[in-house]
DNA sequence: GCAAACACGTGACAC
DNA sequence: TGTGTCACGTGTTTG
């Protein structure tokens, strides 16, 4: 009830309303969503009503200082290809603001705690959530920052150094432990890797380790676990 | 230029602009956001013009159906306190606004490859982030687990089993790896923990695994690293 | 110039 | 009752 003369005034809003319902007919002719159908239902009783338009009139006097030019010209230069230009604003937004939406909702799914909330503190639960998770794979992270340094250098050999999280799964699992004069490297590769151990003892040699343990054990079909304790 | 007339022909949106300059005094007597001087700047100069107001008025003739009633209650009754609800209302709504666009700066803080774009990829991006964070979380949590069962086994004899997080490092240092019928078991304790390999290999046995190769190496003054290979 | 993105004011609806 | 949120259409700006 309360829709029907909003619509109405909205419907006199701008440019004399002459034809102002086929303008209707184009923008209500593409859907452009179909969720939601309690927000697309009264758009709908809005073209039915507007159909028997009230035909409203704009009559505009300006009894001010002199501005003339600026009230005129929109109303006049209207014609052309400008109710199809506003059409297509139109529904260029509405998908736009529907693709945002369904970008929150599909946020909403991909965050575990965030049920249903206000766009605003779904972000804040989103960011915190973010800060936290983040926080947890560094803290994760820094356990296998151990063997970083010679990770990097048995990387050199194998492959090129870069993005080293991506190539970590298809290297040789390396781990290593550092005191102050002596290392514990720990390697699970597969047999015939083209990482014997006398090439990772070559690698040691460059780098002034002295081997003073070491231990090859074969694990599975093709796995070998090695570990060797070096002094600096 | 174009704002002048734009903004004209916005005071005669609706409810015909009697006073509609002190309402415009009410809402703009608060500016209510500092930041953004640009998108604020229009809206002072549309008061300045809007002082010298058009006086537009808006003739309705209804030749369709009857609805008189609709179009004419809104403008009757709007008097009393309608304009400063009207104003609440436009404020509350800003006040949303802007708390939404700083949440969605926050986020593009938050997330370090988001340097500006359109809310909805930065949206994308975001869930993006998240989704391999807590793929990463879940692969590097995937690690601590292997060992989890024989970790639970030497707790048992040492402390209680609760809290394994924090609890982990105080205690010797426990991975595993686990095939369809072999498993790798890698510790790092100290020497004369009261962990001898006697006891883990008791522990073993109690867990029908049977033991196919083992290695102790000092590392340390008082470190051991233990590998041992079981098969189901 | 045009397409996209944004902020705005406004009506509707929920608690 | 009001307070807050949302979707809408619209004007303006930018690349």
């Amino acid at each position: 009830m309360e829709q029907s003369y909003s619509w109405e005034n909205w419907a006199l809003d701008k440019e004399m309303g002459e034809d102002e319902e086929e303008f209707l007919r184009d923008i209500l002719s593409k859907p452009a969503f179909s969720s939601e159908s309690e927000s697309q239902a009264p758009v709908v009783s809005c073209s039915a009503k507007s159909k028997r338009a009230p035909m409203t009139y704009i009559l505009s006097f300006d009894n001010s200082t002199i501005t003339p030019a600026p009230s005129s010209p929109p109303t006049l230069e209207a014609q052309p290809g400008k109710r199809a230009k506003r059409a297509s604003h139109i529904m260029a937004e509405r998908k736009r603001r529907q693709q945002l939406t369904q970008s929150f909702i599909a946020l909403s799914a991909t965050i575990p705690g965030l049920n249903k909330k206000d766009k605003s503190s779904m972000l804040g639960k989103a960011i915190d959530y973010v800060k936290q998770l983040q926080e947890r794979v560094t803290e994760l992270e820094q356990r296998k920052k151990r063997g970083k340094e010679s990770m990097i250098i048995l990387k050199k050999s194998e492959a090129n150094s870069e993005d080293c999280c991506r190539a970590n799964k298809m290297l040789p699992d390396v781990e290593a432990r550092v005191t102050e004069n002596e290392v514990l490297i720990e390697i699970h590769c597969e047999k015939e890797d083209g990482l014997e151990l006398i090439k990772i003892l070559d690698h040691l040699e460059n780098l002034h380790l002295c081997v003073t343990a070491s231990s090859v054990l074969p694990f599975g079909n093709s796995t070998l676990s090695i570990t060797i304790i070096a002094q600096v």
